[in-house]
DNA sequence: TAAATTTTTTAGACTAATCTAAATTTGATA
DNA sequence: TATCAAATTTAGATTAGTCTAAAAAATTTA
């Protein structure tokens, strides 16, 4: 059974190694949870003691396999009731993430698995990330960003990089969201901007905005 | 905003103060807290700063307006939850309270608020016990024990007044439970334990049991 | 009402999680 | 490779919530 804080810490090191491969850093983590580095620290020592990372003096952490499937526990509670604020309680995906930091912490698999049962087995959470099975095993869509997608070849929105609610408040106007079939009818060379049409509507969006788009192809 | 531990102690004082009328000794809530009489003590005092609870030293305390309405807004909480887990996730009378004492802590106005919309507004939890609405108020069966039951007059099981998991396993198996018809069809005078139809079933329950179910007449 | 018992409070200590400030190590740079 | 800057760790302090043991107050009993 583990603390609120350490279970925080467990899923900053998994989603670190995630993106970064490998070992993970004193101030990475710092950031993501919002602590000082010598709190970092002392924790690194306490997971390392409860042999869920692996911790050298100055080289950082890595999870072990028992802290890789600790982390993965509290993902796939997170993931899931994203999944359920956003179908059953008209959450937008720009409001989930709050409350699902907290939702992730309850403790009962029976509430997760009832959960899951109660969503029909999702696989993939509201913002198109995979939602790991009861086996803790997930499979990840073959995704690419909307910027890589080719001319006139159709794809689905099926998530997004940047989460910030500014970004997911901005797709809602758009009318962009998981699930919507995007085209790309236009590339304009001068400044990388996209003519797309999104649902039935037509619309130009940014470079910027098109590298924070995930498609499915 | 409030710590779990001011929460629960909140929660302890509006249920000591509901059954016991007034003011609420030190012992009474390090009991149901499960504390030392000596950290209540501590807490009292924290809470009367915060003016939640009026306390004298030696003399217990009793909630203010505003320590009630922290209270409600918990206990609202706890029962929207409940009430959640035994319509949508199958869990059992006596499977709900210790999962719902995690998720009253959830902080979000929007989450209780939806929730109760998705439950289509009830009144009262799996145990029968009221559910206060959004602005706090919440109305009570006019309820009596089975044992008060007069013979041949119809009444509904609508909660208990012990809420053990052997308690309410024991009805499962009856299949006594919340929204159950109930006639009594006699009453023996030797031992007091009465033979009544339970929905379609005739059985026989000791006047200890009958004692523990509370009936809407 | 005085003595005995129970309840409650105080004083001082402990743990987990955090912080600041200082010391140490690493890695980059000249 | 010696120096410097950045990252990391250590040492010591702080806070919230808890505890034990002892003191004080309230209540019960004789």
């Amino acid at each position: 059974m583990q603390s609120l804080s350490t279970e925080d810490y467990l899923k900053a090191i998994y989603h670190a190694s995630q993106s970064d491969r490998g070992t993970v850093a004193t101030t990475s983590i710092a950031n993501k949870i919002g602590a000082k580095p010598s709190s970092v620290t002392d924790m690194f020592k306490k997971l390392s003691e409860q042999k869920l990372v692996k911790y050298e003096k100055y080289q950082g952490v890595s999870l072990t396999n028992e802290g890789v499937k600790t982390a993965l526990r509290i993902v796939r509670k997170h993931r899931l009731w994203e999944s359920f604020l956003v179908s059953h309680l008209n959450f937008n995906w720009d409001e989930v993430h709050q409350v699902a930091e907290q939702l992730e912490h309850i403790q009962s698999e029976k509430l997760t698995n009832e959960l899951e049962r109660f969503l029909d087995y999702p696989t993939h959470d509201p913002h198109g990330d995979p939602i790991p099975n009861r086996a803790l095993f997930m499979k990840s869509y073959n995704k690419i960003l909307l910027s890589e997608l080719p001319l006139n070849k159709e794809g689905v929105c099926i998530g997004v990089k940047d989460n910030s609610p500014d970004f997911l408040r901005y797709l809602d106007r758009r009318q962009i969201g998981i699930g919507t079939p995007i085209l790309v009818l236009h590339r304009e060379n001068f400044d990388q901007s996209l003519h797309i049409q999104a649902g039935n509507s037509t619309l130009m969006i940014t470079q910027k905005t098109a590298e924070n788009i995930y498609i499915k192809p």
